[in-house]
DNA sequence: ATCCTACATGTAGTCTCTCTATATGTAGAG
DNA sequence: CTCTACATATAGAGAGACTACATGTAGGAT
């Protein structure tokens, strides 16, 4: 898929894919992967800056871990994030209706 | 809306919102936001040049008229682009899916 | 007469976000 | 030793939408 279409979506699913478990950049990329069935291959060059702005903007808090030797960056949605997840959601909807509408017009 | 979120989408609306009839820049903004129900106000800084685009494309002919004083630039759709609106509105289906996949997922 | 609104198109410059390409490094398998 | 998976990061390019401005006609209101 052209992820370039993704332009102002990415936020919602990074902060959607961390709703219920706090994951790793690396991880991220690939629980997108697996929950869209293989549409959505990011690079990485796309999410480790936008969880970094996610996490300036308050929306994630960022921490080191050490596993079997790697260094990790595991990220959680915090309680303002959620609530920006809450958000995305609805203009998602909103979104997709809009132009939905124009593209796919019912016949009255 | 943002319709700063529509980076990638103007191309489909712009072409879908042609399919039946010749329009002009500014009847084209108007259906826009008929069409959608008023949440789509897309501005004419980004409808004429989207417009120039899509010409310089092959995807659209545009053709100057007099109308009661006032010049229009009537863009008709193309047989080209006729078939780039298809593949816009596959595109699309594609891209809903993969991101409604991540943003609310089906329980299992 | 003058002003305001609707109609109508257009450009310059800015901004945001994604991408590509590159860099760095560990662990484990072959 | 080399290759692949794991893991993070940055610089620079590119695309496309935005704001703000510029220009002009027509018609109704003050």
């Amino acid at each position: 898929m052209n992820t370039n279409a993704l332009h102002g979506h990415m936020d919602a699913l990074l902060l959607s894919v961390l709703e219920h478990e706090p994951l790793h950049g690396y991880a991220i990329i690939e629980a997108l992967q697996e929950r869209s069935g293989g549409a959505l291959a990011v690079p990485t060059g796309t999410v480790y800056p936008a969880l970094r702005r996610l996490e300036r903007a308050g929306y994630l808090a960022g921490e080191w871990a050490t596993v079997g030797g790697r260094k990790r960056r595991t990220y959680r949605l915090t309680d303002t994030g959620r609530t920006a997840l809450a958000g995305e959601r609805s203009a998602w909807r909103e979104f997709t209706a809009a132009i939905g509408s124009v593209l796919e017009p019912r016949p009255r």
